[in-house]
RNA sequence: GGGCGGUUAGCUCAGCUGGAAGAGCGGCUGGUUUACACCCAGUAGGUCGGGAGUUCGAACCUCUCACCGCCCA
């Protein structure tokens, strides 16, 4: 006997370990390989809400396929995350006093992180096992393990050869705190309280020009005023000190008169404390109508002054270090060398002013860029730094999305990696970083770089270039992390090793590349979907020679917001916890949540409210699993479907049946809503609600062969609710199959097929008809306030629609579910004066004594005349409508002649209904 | 400025290829009928953001306006 509660807690873990230990979740049989590579939390992380969307969705196809035959690998791991790792280990020893990274030296550093991830990381790995993620843990894999880091060398090596990776110095997105480059999609640009400084910049030996100040309505200026300067404004006026030109637009005529001149910039003590000299130049770049129109050209400091420079040949001064400090450089005035760049666009401002240099200084909300983990302002930086032609692999990443190769889903999502791949910049992949995939490339004392996969290699390449032994150097940088988990689709199941023949995984990376989908959130398209299709199609190659995209299909699915619909984050506080609502509703109550808003695109709420919701929903199909088990309904492996007689039977074998449709065709176009809804539906509305309610009086009743039919089906139905429901709610799901005694666990069972099971239109129809009289009878009940124990006589008028026959078939239970002292039919004239009503296409009366006020009852019956009439006359003007007629297919126009029969026939009924009250 | 998306019942959202407006929660009413009060029964609520167009027919397609998000610059 059942508890007469499912107690997540109780169980969660025991059927984990079971599932696990038997393994359930390692590729099993000979179907097709089904394969998801799991996009690898950082090793840092904990389980978000986000995590458990994404999980729970990869969980729920990694379970339908497997209980459908396929030989599912769910390839788990995580991935080593430079920067977070490395912040968290630094924190760590900042706060236990100990020595801090650099005086520890790089590789006491580096073993105490890999004394932090074996103490403290991956507890995210356990959080995944809690969701109830049927991953194959036995291949768990880690970015910086072994084989993921020869695979690391080996593609490092091979683009570079190729030409695909090259040393360079652009400009980079510098973060001082961390003191490393980090990547565009590091960087957050937040709207900050700034100012806008307006400064003279004063034109070399006095020179003037008239600068029009007024304009008439042709634009035509009418008034001037004589200038010896040139008006810039800028954000950042300490990086004046490396300004390399004033630019203004060709065609602004404005300052026409002074191109090619040149101007002092307002700072430093060059020229006797004029300033700098430096040419004004035209470009494209500046606006005319923004600002002055001229702006100044800081090339080592500014992404679009950068291109400005580059174009024009400006020089480009670097100004800070890698702390943004200033730089003690010549072109550095000494006092500001070492401050702060905070400190210093103070200084200069003060500088400026004392000069009288200053036009004025305007408030401004100003966009600026800050590191997303360091959270402080990030700098442009001029550095030297390794680069991969993303562009170049780009070409194929993007045809094979063009030609659908791999498609995303929803398909809209193509947009959004098209416009990113099409725009793609190099990608810088050097961290100053000492946690991650060291560079493999070796200098020679003249700077000469080898970059071989290993040392040895290196020395070698390096005497046969220098035909003598040298001092090599290692390059000290890191590769960023998104290199490595680029080549995770691959990387995990063996590659490169398995390509050969000999390697035990070389039948794993052969069965299970291509894989067959990613599964990832929108914001993440970018960092994931980008670069895993960029590697996967330059290094994998069928027989043919064809470049393999490393999955067919990317799921899309949408981030997870707070109830108000908020993006969740730590600095807002508004982050809801699964791990919280698993400890409270269970995992699968989670789960259900999270799949069941699963519509394609949409961002989906959790609250408390919800998640509780759906363990009503656990809770309610346990407590109908109990009490089919307390009236022997036993799950009985030779019980046929097709064999069972009786009108119930059939019925909920046919509704099963639907219901299997449903959820399997949802299932295999990632309508997760939809399938998790039908599986609600079915097992609440339908076997719930109404099946188990018609099965009470059989198993109430003597026993022989139509209760044994009914027990059958009846366990029959819950099982393969069970199976349905397993993907979403594996564990509540389990556990009741567990109680039914079944040989194999429900994890390995396999997914029912709809097609096999009999469908019964008849035997639907007929309990439909049933259902429709018991609500129709319930409603007219509380419409007219009869009182609800309260048990009347219910008399048929006899007409020849069956209605008679089946009250002679399912009357008993009509009388139990709505309450009825009696049924029977009697002839139209003897009725007597009662509550009638009217459901399918017959008239009953049910007789009240007089315990009822009439009225109330002719207008609960003259309200659903109102409803018909509308119907009908909406109808009748379709009809009507010669176009309709002739230009709608036949099928709907029939369809609707058949409705305007079924109203009118019903309106009969209910007008006759009212006469009868009223004569 | 560019791109994407949204606007449907009090709230949160479904509604696949255009052919009778749906769910959950909340509200209200009534219920201890021996699985379940984490329950049962019943019920109210919408001119599907505004306007125009295509069509026999539009929540769905086209255009336009308004407002709201998100991403990129």
């Amino acid at each position: 006997m059942l508890e007469k509660q499912f107690d997540p807690a109780a169980v969660e873990a025991r059927l984990y370990e079971a599932w696990e230990m038997s393994g359930a979740f390692k590729p099993n049989g000979d179907g097709v390989p089904f394969t998801i590579v799991i996009p690898p939390p950082n090793v840092t992380g904990s389980l978000h809400t986000g995590h458990a969307l994404n999980n729970t969705l990869q969980d729920v196809l990694c379970r339908f396929h497997r209980m459908r035959g396929r030989r599912v690998l769910w390839q788990p791991g995580m991935d080593h995350a430079g920067i977070a790792t490395q912040m968290v280990v630094e924190r760590q020893l900042a706060e236990s006093g100990n020595q801090d990274r650099r005086s520890m030296g790089r590789d006491a550093f580096v073993d105490q992180v890999w004394a932090w991830k074996a103490e403290s990381g991956g507890a995210i790995l356990n959080q995944l096992r809690r969701l109830g993620a049927s991953c194959d843990w036995s291949r768990e894999r880690f970015t910086m393990d072994e084989g993921l880091s020869s695979a690391v060398l080996k593609v490092f090596v091979q683009l570079y050869r190729e030409g695909l990776i090259y040393r360079d110095k652009r400009l980079v997105n510098w973060d001082p705190k961390f003191e490393t480059a980090i990547s565009d999609l590091e960087v957050e640009n937040k709207e900050v309280n700034g100012h806008f400084w307006h400064f003279k910049y004063p034109l070399e030996n006095g020179e003037t020009y008239e600068f029009p100040v007024a304009f008439d309505e042709d634009g035509n200026a009418t008034e001037w005023e004589t200038r010896d300067y040139i008006s810039i404004a800028t954000t950042r006026p300490e990086t004046m000190l490396g300004d390399g030109a004033v630019a203004v637009h060709p065609d602004d005529k404005r300052y026409a008169p002074i191109v090619g001149k040149r101007c002092h910039i307002p700072v430093g003590e060059d020229n006797d404390g004029k300033g700098r000299l430096i040419p004004i130049i035209t470009d494209e770049y500046p606006d005319p109508e923004f600002g002055s129109g001229a702006v100044k050209i800081t090339g080592a400091h500014d992404f679009n002054d950068y291109q400005v420079a580059k174009r024009n040949k400006i020089p480009m001064y670097i100004l800070m270090d890698e702390k943004a400090c200033m730089r003690h450089d010549e072109y550095v005035p000494a006092r500001y060398r070492g401050l702060d760049r905070f400190d210093a666009r103070q200084n200069v401002v003060e500088e400026i002013d004392e000069k009288g240099l200053m036009i004025r200084v305007e408030d401004k909300k100003i966009m600026q860029p800050f590191g997303e983990r360091s959270d402080v302002v990030i700098e442009p930086m001029l550095t030297d730094q390794w680069y991969v032609d993303a562009g170049e692999l780009a070409k194929e990443a993007i045809a094979a999305v063009e030609d659908g190769r791999t498609k995303f889903v929803p398909e809209n999502y193509s947009k959004t990696y098209f416009q990113w791949m099409r725009n793609i910049e190099p990608w810088c992949v050097s961290r100053q970083l000492w946690w991650g995939h060291r560079i493999p490339a070796w200098y020679g004392p003249d700077g000469h770089v080898f970059v071989e996969e290993t040392e040895d290699a290196a020395k070698a390449a390096a005497a046969a270039h220098y035909h003598s032994d040298v001092e090599l150097s290692r390059d000290e940088d890191v590769l960023d992390t998104w290199f490595s988990a680029a080549l995770w689709p691959f990387s995990t199941l063996g590659w490169p090793d398995a390509l050969s023949e000999k390697h035990p995984d070389h039948g794993v990376f052969a069965a299970h590349y291509p894989t067959n989908v990613l599964v990832t959130a929108f914001d993440i398209i970018f960092f994931w979907v980008a670069r895993m299709m960029m590697m996967g199609l330059h290094f994998n190659r069928d027989d043919k020679g064809t470049p393999q995209v490393p999955f067919p299909e990317v799921y899309i699915h949408g981030l997870v917001v707070d109830e108000k619909g908020q993006k969740m984050s730590k600095s807002k506080g508004n982050g809801v916890d699964p791990l919280e609502l698993m400890d409270k509703y269970g995992a699968d109550a989670l789960r259900f949540t999270l799949a069941v808003q699963t519509a394609q695109g949409r961002n989906i709420r959790v609250s408390d409210q919800r998640v509780e919701g759906y363990r009503n929903f656990s809770t309610k199909l346990w407590n109908a699993a109990r009490f089919a088990q307390m009236n022997g309904c036993k799950s009985d492996p030779d019980f046929d479907p097709s064999s069972a007689k009786g009108t119930l039977s059939r019925w909920i074998i046919h509704e099963t049946a639907r219901c299997t449709e449903e959820v399997t065709s949802a299932l295999e176009s990632y309508r997760f809503n939809e399938a998790a809804a039908a599986i609600y539906r079915f097992t609440w509305n339908v076997f719930c609600d109404w099946h188990l309610e018609f099965a009470k009086p059989v198993f109430q009743g003597a026993d022989g062969p139509e209760k044994a039919e009914v027990q059958a089906a009846t366990a029959w139905a819950l099982d393969h609710i069970l199976k349905l429901l397993h993907p979403f709610m594996p564990f509540v799901t389990e556990e009741l199959w567990g109680a039914g005694a079944h040989e194999q666990g429900l994890v390995v069972s396999a997914w029912p097929d709809a097609g096999a099971m009999p469908k019964d239109k008849a035997a639907a129809a007929e309990m439909n008809a049933v259902i429709d009289l018991i609500s129709e009878i319930r409603s007219v009940r509380q419409t007219v306030d009869l009182p609800a124990g309260e048990k009347f006589p219910m008399l048929l008028i006899k007409d020849d629609s069956g209605a008679g026959d089946r009250l002679g078939a399912y009357g008993a239970l009509v009388k139990r579910l709505a309450r009825l002292e009696t049924v029977a039919t009697i002839d139209g004239a003897s009725a007597p004066k009662g509550v009638a009503l009217v459901a399918g296409g017959s008239t009953y009366i049910l007789d009240v004594a007089g315990s009822v006020d009439l009225d109330v009852v002719a207008a609960r019956l003259q309200k659903e005349v109102g409803k018909c009439e509308k119907e009908v006359s909406v109808i009748d003007k379709k009809l009507g409508n010669p176009k309709f007629v002739h230009k709608a297919p036949a099928e709907v126009v029939d369809e609707q002649r058949e409705r305007r029969a079924g109203y009118n026939a019903q309106l009969e009924k209910l007008n006759a209904a009212l006469s009868r009250l009223q004569s």
